[in-house]
Formats: C-alpha cells, structure tokens, sequence
DNA sequence: TGTGAATATTTTATATAGAGAATAAAATGT
DNA sequence: ACATTTTATTCTCTATATAAAATATTCACA
C-alpha cells in the first residue's frame, strides 16, 4: 500500500474513502463531505480532509476549492488503459526482476508457483487469487525499481476487483499459472529478454480474457456479490 | 499539475515544497518539520500537513508516523527508472494521440515544432524548451487517456532539470526538433504503430544523450546555477 | 406568479489548542 | 564512570474554533 501509518486514524480514513470508491459504495460524481464522512467513519475532519487530498493525487477524487469533493472513480476506459500501460510496464519489470532478483525472492516466487498450481487443482480459487496478487508484487520488488514498484502496485490494486473476477472465469487460472510458470522459469535462467516478453504476453492474455467476458458483466458480477 | 487549487494557501505550500525537493533545496533524508515549513512559507501547520500526505503519496516524502516527514528525493537510478518507464509509456501515448488526436491539438502541434525549430536555428534554448515541454504535454491530452496524462505529466515533471538540461547539450535541441516533426507526421498520417515506435526512439535518444553527458554532470550543473 | 436582493445555512479553509508519542537530557544508583 | 530510570522537551496527531466562501432560503416587489 501507500499510506504509511495504515493503522493511524488518517491510514485507515484514507483506505476506507479508497475502497469505498473502488468497490462502488461511493459512486461517481456523489460529493463527499467532510463532515459526513468524519462522523461515518468516527474520526474528526482533519484527517478525512487529508485523506481526501491524497486521494485527489490519486485520481479517485477530484476537489474544486472552497466546494467540495466529488468522487471520479474509474472509467471502463481507465481501466483498459491501466491494463495497457501495465502490458508494458510488466514486461520491462520483469526484464528488470530476472536481472536483479534475489535468491530469497526467487525462492518465495517458486514456492508461489508450486503453491498455486496446488490450489488450482484442489479449485481453492480465493488461494489463486492471494498467490496472483502475491506472485506480481514480489517481482515488483524483485525489479529494485521503487519507481516501478510504486507504480505498479497502485495499477494493481487499481483493478483488483476486474482482476480476481477475470482469474475466477472458467480455466483462466490454470492458464494464469503456466505462464507464471513460464515467467518465472525465465528468470531463474536469468533471461531477460524472455521474462519481458512473457510477462507483457501474460498481461496481453488477461486483457483478451477480459475482452471475451466483457468488462461490464465482470465488474457487475464482482459488484452484486459484494452487496 | 496535479493540485487543483494551485493558487490557495495549501496548492501554494504543495508545490513550494515539491519544487524544493525537486531542486535540491531540501535534501535527502533531510526532516521536514511542519512547524518550520509553515513559519517558512507563512502559513500554519494544517495546510503544511496536508502538502506533506501529498508528497508522501508522491513519493518524495516518507513520513514515519508520530516521528516526522523525511525527503527522499530522487535517486539517479530514480531518473533512470523513470525515462525507462517513459520510453515505453510515451510510446503508447503517441500510439493513441495518432488515432485519438482532435484537428484543434493537431494544428497546435503542428505550430508548435515550427516555431520550436525557428527558435532553434535563433539560438533561443529557453524558447525550445518550453515548447518541448507542450509538445509532449499536448501528446498526452491528445492520447485521450487521463490516466496516460496523469501519469506522464508526474514523470514529466519529475525529470524536468535533466531534460532541460540535456536538450541544452550540443546539438540536441536541432535532433530533439527533427524528432518531433517526425513523430507529428505519423500522427497527422494517421500511422499508429510508427507514432509509437518514433515516439519510443525520441525518449531512448534523450537518455543516450543523458548517459553520454553523464547523468550526474547534467544534474550539477543545473543544480549550480540555481544557487 | 416570477424575479432579484438580502439573509441564513452549509461547507470548506486555516489556525490554534490539547493529548500523546518519541527523543533528548538529567538524575539516580551501582 | 557507566548504565538505567525519570523527567523534560519537542514534535506529531487529532479535535475544535473561527473565518471565508458558496449555496440555499426567504421575503419584498413588480
């Protein structure tokens, strides 16, 4: 995550505004008022004021001066763009993970594999997912890029909600984890020019997935089980 | 820019201090105490505080909770990083403008790298740059994607001082110009896939220059000139 | 009934105050 | 003299108060 002290009122308010907006419970262009928020969330104004700044950074609100706090969210478009951007940005983190990953982290990757790949059989599908995200963050780190890594995680959790959705449609998972397996085969070979090639391939695949399923009925799938 | 009200107290404060981290005027590590910034600027610590979560989420300030905010600031491999991402990302971005630009931007580009070659051949560097700086801004309105804007403005932003620097080193401003007439006449020939690729060389250019100055002699030097 | 000025209400923006955490300094005991 | 506990100080964190801006409401008047 971003927020440092996430387990600070200011953490936690800043979290909570967020997955708010990304779950749909706060919906476009609703206006979030400080004080209603602060006495939702049981916290005074300043720290929903702070949050809510961040979150302006972000891209999920949008503040006009001396008015108010609207809510932006994300667009069917943003998030193909995301899944564009993140086509390529895996792909030059992945170059960068098979050149300069640890042997820890190589370890914690194929225990990954393996572990997933256990859990696909057995149709654990909520395992998948933990060892999905899992999986993607630790060549995040694996590419000692913290510009690579801020971004990426940000995209990530951007789209979880598309993302698990997408890994829970028939035989994706099973798919997912061969080209993990792939990926990570690359780079314990020390291949970079593979492991980029895989892992924009891999992210390519998940679009496609995407595409045959239709963004919508994702999404309104993911957002009826959650109310 | 990203802060919305840049003209309140608080958008005042955001970008004073991002620019002093941006610049060198606040160091590495060096603690950025909200009492102190706020008798700096004139302000109190409320709109100092809310600047400070705003960089942190920007990543040029770490803030440890009940302790303190500290610069982080940008590494070279920060910079490195950064163009890498760009070199890719830029890329997709001229691949959308060429199919998403409107007559209105085309024309303002169109402007934009004659005048900006008129300029070169007058010996007026600061001009060029300005105006090299629009170009790549009005690619990213152009792509159509807030997120591809966002994105690339932040790193556009970040990299400022070396780009600067680097287009005013012998003879890339006159490169940089011929680049950038041929990336308009992809996008105004309506060819995608050599927008992006010309787009994509433009940037792996700019950091070959970098890296045959050194990326650290540009950076003194227009650190020194600040002073 | 409709329009516009004046007033009231709501909400943001900034400053300040009090509580709590972390660090530095002083005091105490061995 | 050194280690440890206690005290003092500094700074963050949250809440609240005040000011200013924006919006909504009321009322007068045509």
């Amino acid at each position: 995550m971003d927020v440092s002290d996430k387990y600070s009122l200011r953490g936690r308010v800043f979290n909570e505004i967020r997955e708010g907006i990304l779950s749909g419970k706060y919906k476009e262009h609703e206006e979030l008022k400080e004080n209603t928020l602060g006495q939702e969330l049981g916290v005074s104004r300043t720290p929903v004021r702070e949050a809510l700044r961040q979150l302006e950074l972000e891209g999920l609100v949008k503040i006009i001066p001396n008015k108010g706090a609207y809510v932006v969210g994300l667009t069917e478009r943003d998030i193909k763009d995301i899944y564009a951007a993140r086509s390529v940005l895996e792909g030059l983190c992945a170059r960068w993970a098979a050149q300069y990953i640890t042997p820890e982290q190589k370890k914690e990757l194929s225990e990954n594999v393996e572990l997933s790949e256990f859990y696909a059989t057995r149709g654990n599908f909520a395992q998948v997912c933990e060892l999905d995200t899992r999986f993607h963050e630790i060549l995040y780190q694996a590419s000692g890029s913290r510009i690579m890594e801020h971004m990426l995680l940000n995209f990530h959790h951007y789209v979880e909600r598309v993302r698990l959705m997408s890994l829970a449609t028939e035989g994706r998972a099973a798919h997912s984890n061969e080209e993990h397996r792939k990926i990570l085969q690359a780079i314990e070979e020390k291949k970079p020019q593979l492991a980029e090639e895989l892992a924009h391939q891999h992210v390519m695949n998940t679009i496609q997935n995407i595409d045959n399923y239709g963004l919508k009925n994702l999404l309104d799938a993911s957002g009826s089980t959650e109310e």
